[in-house]
DNA sequence: TTGTAGGCGTTATCAA
DNA sequence: TTGATAACGCCTACAA
């Protein structure tokens, strides 16, 4: 069998007996052809199979049709669900687009970004507002259009979500409950703002509500279920278990609530955990998890729909702030008597 | 603030006062450019922040350094895990993957296929072994190392898995423990060939231990949480449930699992749970998952590095066909006395 | 409506 | 070790 040599447009052209620049047209603007030669043209190029090359047609027009996606790890049921809508909203207006992940490694991410670019993408999406000043300028020259998502930043437009307030509204709503020792399993704060915004949250209210999050109820895990049960673990590990727990993410209050089982321990009666997220599995397990939901497919949409209209010409930096909310199920409950005496007990022992 | 126009090769030669050749094969072939041009070749190339365009190089090379993977669905922890694999390998020798998905959708899945090839990937990672010959037609002609995945196929190198063996292996140990009414609960087979050949596999285990798969014990549902639990409240609806159910893949038979609790029926007690994956969640919940392990990060990488090999010259055709085994955990267990009980009662009633 | 011609930024072949 | 100089395949004024 032999290696099929590449049929380029002036093949085409030739069995078609036009010019190159007439198919080339036929390809681009049909309406500018003549149906005849339109429908001659197509019919050669089925014949020949021919495949336009992207590179040549990229070079020659400035455009790649190709939008480039950059996210913390493919392994994850937000990031791909976000992916998954920004795919479909650029698809239907014939943009590719190009994923990569850096594993929450701030040099990979640059890495990629600088790939990327190189690929002659004519917009780039990217995670979180935390990078590199040299990162930072290499997309400003770059030129290329950029969303930012997930976090905020006045250096390009941004499509995101208030994470201190999730953290917020989570440690909250515990706090209403009646909770007093509270303790939050999140990701490594290392190259993940969204973590230490949810964070920030959850320290925010808990110091308006008179109470506090020391150090020790606080530890970071990998974003696994295994990394929720160990978090979950170290927790009732420590002398003066909290009643309640925030997951920095739902994957990580899942494990909280599987390692608490395990344990006997009874979610939501001896145990309140809430999640931040809001994922599938969320609503399904049990007890369903209690968590602040984002609206991940939306903010894959938007961000799509942003650079779109900034490669259209649209300018004027803006940051688009989509709404989150609590939505209470059924892994949180009120403090219980038992509970608030053994509190008491531990309070007065220890003071 | 002004929009840095593009900086070239030629700019960098200039400022480097070289020409653009050798600023060429310093970037290419480092080792044959002095050591002091390098140098001044990259300081120049840093100064001016100069960033290849791959478009030029791709078309003058021939050459794009990227591997195009065509998937069902990002929103799966199968695929998402598969392709981080594939991210990890094809990285590691300067490739880029460009992922595009389809939705299970047939004619999807053909133009992304188109798309990719159009992009230029030096080689392509499809899901499956099923599509039009039209499809196969414009992969053969195109000449593009490919690797087709889970499923088997004498036209292309394959990395697969034995779906119709897992199926069995699922069914045959539901079998051993007694139990003889089992439902499946499995995806659409519509452009899914790995469900279909998992089917078969758990029929033909039936039928040879003189048990029998009747349509009204198969479901199919959407591949999520709440499809298998949907799929698990039609199998408890009939008149005769299955004392055992199989997941044509994880999620679904967690989706079971969860069904099934919530109506009080405790697994595997009154009903046993098989999936097929061995997903990570699969691990963790309650009951743990009895599953059939598919070595899915595997088949990312043998796939991205059989697709290497391919770029290398390595031509013979081959498929590489990965072990799988049953992981026996908690969700399943003989077929109890009130069950067997319970069977009888239905048989003579019906006969 | 169609054709001509120049150029897009790199790579690669040959000389020098 | 370095420098000219063709390709590479397509797009796009501009002209016809």
């Amino acid at each position: 069998m032999t290696t099929t040599r590449k049929v380029k447009l002036q093949d085409v052209a030739h069995h078609a007996g036009v010019s190159a620049a007439t198919v080339s047209r036929a390809i681009a603007r049909p309406e500018l052809v003549s149906p005849e030669t339109l429908a001659r043209i197509r019919a050669s190029a089925a014949q020949l199979g021919y495949v336009p090359d992207g590179a040549a047609r990229a070079l020659a027009s400035g455009k790649s049709m190709a939008i480039g996606a950059v996210v913390p790890t493919l392994d994850s049921a937000v990031f791909s669900h976000a992916l998954q809508s920004m795919q479909t909203t650029l698809s239907r207006q014939g943009y590719q687009l190009l994923i990569a992940s850096h594993d929450y490694n701030s040099a990979a991410e640059a890495e990629a970004i600088r790939t990327l670019l190189t690929r002659g993408v004519d917009g780039l999406i990217l995670v979180g507002a935390q990078r590199a000043d040299s990162t930072w300028d290499l997309l400003r020259t770059s030129g290329v259009p950029i969303a930012v998502t997930w976090c905020s930043t006045d250096r390009f437009h941004s499509v995101v979500v208030d994470n201190e307030r999730a953290g917020q509204i989570a440690a909250q709503h515990l706090i209403d409950l009646g909770h007093k020792r509270i303790g939050a399993v999140i990701g490594a704060r290392q190259f993940n703002d969204r973590q230490a915004a949810r964070l920030a949250g959850m320290q925010r209210a808990l110091r308006k509500a008179g109470l506090d999050l020391p150090d020790s109820r606080v530890t970071e895990q990998p974003l696994t279920l295994a990394g929720g049960r160990t978090g979950c673990a170290r927790m009732l590990a420590l002398d003066d278990p909290p009643s309640a727990v925030i997951g920095g993410i739902d994957i990580l209050a899942i494990g909280c609530i599987i390692e608490a089982q395990s344990r006997n321990i009874v979610v939501p009666t001896a145990l309140s955990v809430v999640g931040i997220d809001d994922i599938e599995m969320s609503g399904h397990i049990f007890p369903p998890l209690t968590s602040v939901h984002l609206p991940v497919g939306q903010i894959g949409e938007t961000a799509a729909r942003s650079l779109l209209e900034q490669i259209a010409g649209q300018k004027e930096r803006n940051t688009i702030d989509l709404p989150i909310e609590l939505v209470s199920r059924k892994s949180t409950a009120r403090l219980s008597a038992a509970h608030r005496h053994k509190d008491g007990e531990k309070k007065s022992a220890r003071n």
